[in-house]
DNA sequence: TGAGGATGCCAC
DNA sequence: AAACGTGGCATCCTCA
């Protein structure tokens, strides 16, 4: 039984639901009609109904407001994301493959929209508002202080403008919140304040198409044998929704510590910055946030270039990189270098992390982030306001970012990660016995390229300062790097080593792992017949730039053929597990908080961490295709704050 | 004064 | 950085 859902909201509440089973038909039920809905919830928990959804990540948390729980689930949006070549959202769907003409949700509801905001608007210029504090704007390096416009005023001409109200008013970005302070933000027109009439169509033609596309991209995805990565896609969804709604506790008042002290830094870095160069650069305010400006100073007033180095402008008329990586081989030639890259680290800290989360925090004390499914080329998940899976942890200040996120009283913070987790895809896909033994006795493939490009041995590695960088290069081999850019990765880790050194690394790296050599050729070969790569779980790539006569389209190509089914295949192995949990977790009483690519992030009781680990170890390790070559290992990390945990 | 490119940098 | 890959985000700056 096929049972297309879809779901309407409106004043923050759901407002229906529509179903449909037969293209053509479709039925509404209101969010208030309690027994409609529970007769409904008992059809759809039966094992044999497939709920068809378009857009899962929303429409599951709304039926459960509803008191719907779907037994089994498919989502159309992840049909689409899969084939790639076919739009994601349901409307287009619905025009390519049925020529369906449907109403956009904005169009329906315009009218309203444009009622609510003109009277919105008329409240605004019939009051007054205080004059707004002036800005200070950097203009071409130099500070200036703007007195931005009335918020009144700016209301005025949107009116006189005449229409597109809402529109004008949502493009305003300076100057709204003290109006939001007082009238509430302006509210669009929602289903509610239209004709029932009109939204009992506009809800039901959503689960029309819904109804009308799946049939249509099953087959495809059945034709390209996609069918075992997309369940294996659905049966993780609960618990990535499950991972938005629980969010993560904060420590605002540490965060706002930081900021304090990440702010006091910058002050005094940038006075000595001020006083070293100022008269440099006129006298200007010195803002080493401007690339620019930092690019004058350094290569055209300072002047510094490397031995041998010749001073010379950038062709094409751009400006000279002053990124880190760059910064750092000046440092010894002037001490203003060492203060720009200081500056900057904790600008960074401050507006990235301290400054932007505790404004996202919910009352709950949390912060939810926006896991997204259908937005990388890999199958990886991606997280958004905040990047939750972009958290500090590699420096020692930044790691007091993640001291703020903490576990809830009476619970402890325990996270999962799997073991050098892209080097065992292909060890395995290539069946390389080099490596592979490696990890069958129990070595650190991640461990042994530090001690070979620091020089030291293996047992004087350290974590942070050498296992880290040597990822990065272990990783940049393995996906065809240059030797020049081997070199520069080297070099920025204080590692010099010729050009020849690193070609002959390079050549000697897949030399020891031919087996890897052989099946990345393999591989490339297979995308320029095909044009498209797929992994050890089936999921494709497409590359089409592989047959371009733009010869950089082609080898970016080529490289990004190479890693995809390596990526592809260790994000794989972790939704298998996600899935596999799915069933698990929810009694041993443990929450879910975030996936990090190939880690997972979990706030439990402390008494039940005993009990869980070795569940969760159990289901994680297993989790790889009956074929997987290399043993797989995870490794478990513990404590009440994210930035001090420790092993396990 | 807002949109969007360029630059830089956080994570895996 | 310039030719490891996958992401998201803040700031500066130019342009309209
Ligand atoms: N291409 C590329 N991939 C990376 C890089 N950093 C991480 N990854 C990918 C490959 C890793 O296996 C995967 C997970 O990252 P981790 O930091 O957990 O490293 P990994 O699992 O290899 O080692 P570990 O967990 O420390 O034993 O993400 C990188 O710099 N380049
Ligand atoms: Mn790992
Ligand atoms: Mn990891």
């Amino acid at each position: 039984m096929l049972i297309a859902v879809d779901t309407e909201w409106a004043r923050d509440k759901p407002f229906c639901l529509s179903f449909s089973s037969q293209p053509g038909t479709a039925t509404v039920i209101r969010a208030d009609q309690v027994q409609a809905l529970t007769a409904f919830n008992e059809q759809l928990q039966e094992p044999e109904t497939l709920t068809v959804l378009h857009n899962a990540l929303y429409d599951l948390p709304v039926l459960a407001q509803m008191g719907v729980y779907p037994a089994k689930i498919a989502d159309t949006m992840v049909m689409a994301y899969l084939l790639q070549d076919e739009p994601q959202a349901l409307k287009q769907l619905a025009y390519r493959h049925c020529g369906m003409i449907m109403t956009d949700y904005k169009d329906m509801v315009e009218a309203k929209t444009e009622e609510l905001a003109l009277d919105y608007l008329l409240q605004i210029v019939s009051q007054p508002w205080p004059k707004p504090a002036p800005v200070l704007e950097w203009a071409k390096g130099e500070p200036k202080v703007r007195q931005p416009q009335n918020i009144q005023r700016k209301a005025l001409r949107i009116l006189k403008a005449g229409k597109d109200f809402a529109l004008k008013w949502k493009t305003i970005s300076e100057g709204k919140e003290i109006v939001e302070e007082r009238l509430g933000p302006l509210r669009a027109g929602e289903l509610c304040d239209i004709p029932h009439e009109d939204a009992v169509f506009y809800a039901a033609r959503d689960a029309d198409a819904t109804i009308r596309i799946y049939p249509i991209l099953w087959e495809r995805i059945q034709s390209q044998g996609l069918e075992g990565t997309f369940w294996r896609d659905m049966r993780m969804l609960p618990m990535v929704i499950n991972m938005m709604k629980n969010g993560i506790l904060i420590d605002q008042e540490k965060f706002a510590e930081l900021s304090q002290y990440f702010q006091t830094k910058m002050d005094q870095i940038q006075g000595r910055i001020q006083l070293q160069v100022g008269k440099l650069l006129d006298n200007k305010v010195v803002n080493p946030g401007s690339s620019q400006q930092m690019a004058t100073l350094i290569y055209d007033k300072l002047e510094l270039h490397l031995k041998g180095g010749k001073h010379k402008a950038k062709k094409g008329g751009k400006q000279k990189s002053t990124a880190a990586e760059v910064l750092k081989r000046y440092v010894g030639l002037h001490p203003v270098v060492k203060d720009i890259m200081d500056w900057r680290g904790y600008q960074k800290l401050k507006s990235t992390y301290a400054d932007a989360i505790p404004k996202l925090v919910k009352e709950d004390g949390r912060i939810h982030t926006h896991l997204k499914v259908t937005r990388t080329s890999t199958g990886r998940l991606s997280s958004a306001s905040p990047n939750l899976m972009a958290q500090p942890v590699r420096s020692e200040e930044g790691r007091r970012i993640r001291d703020c996120f903490i576990a809830a009283p009476g619970y402890v913070l325990v996270s999962g990660d799997y073991s050098a987790i892209e080097m065992k895809v292909v060890a395995s896909e290539s069946a390389d016995g080099r490596m592979l033994e490696i990890f069958w006795s129990g070595g650190d493939i991640h461990t042994q390229t530090a001690s070979d490009m620091f020089g030291i041995p293996t047992d004087k590695v350290d974590a942070k300062k050498h296992r880290y960088p040597a990822k990065r290069v272990g990783f940049g081999i393995l996906y065809m790097i240059t030797a020049e850019g081997l070199q520069r990765e080297l070099a920025a880790d204080g590692v010099d080593w010729t050009l020849q050194e690193c070609e002959d690394k390079i050549k000697a790296w897949f030399r020891i792992y031919s087996g890897v050599a052989d099946y990345m050729k393999r591989n490339g070969e297979f995308a320029k017949r095909y044009g498209y790569v797929k992994d050890m779980w089936g999921r494709r790539r497409y590359v089409p730039g592989i047959r371009s006569t733009n010869k950089w389209i082609r080898m970016e190509a080529e490289r990004q053929a190479g890693n995809a089914p390596i990526q592809m295949g260790a994000q794989g192995i972790i939704k298998e597990a996600m899935g596999r949990l799915v069933p698990v977790y929810p009694d041993l009483g443990i929450k879910p908080l975030l996936q990090i690519h190939d880690e997972i992030l979990w706030e439990m009781p402390e008494e039940m961490v005993s009990v869980a680990l070795p569940i969760i170890e159990e289901i994680m390790c297993a989790s790889v295709p009956s074929t997987f070559l290399a043993p797989v290992a995870v490794d478990f990390e513990i404590g009440k704050r994210w930035g001090s945990m420790k092993d396990y």
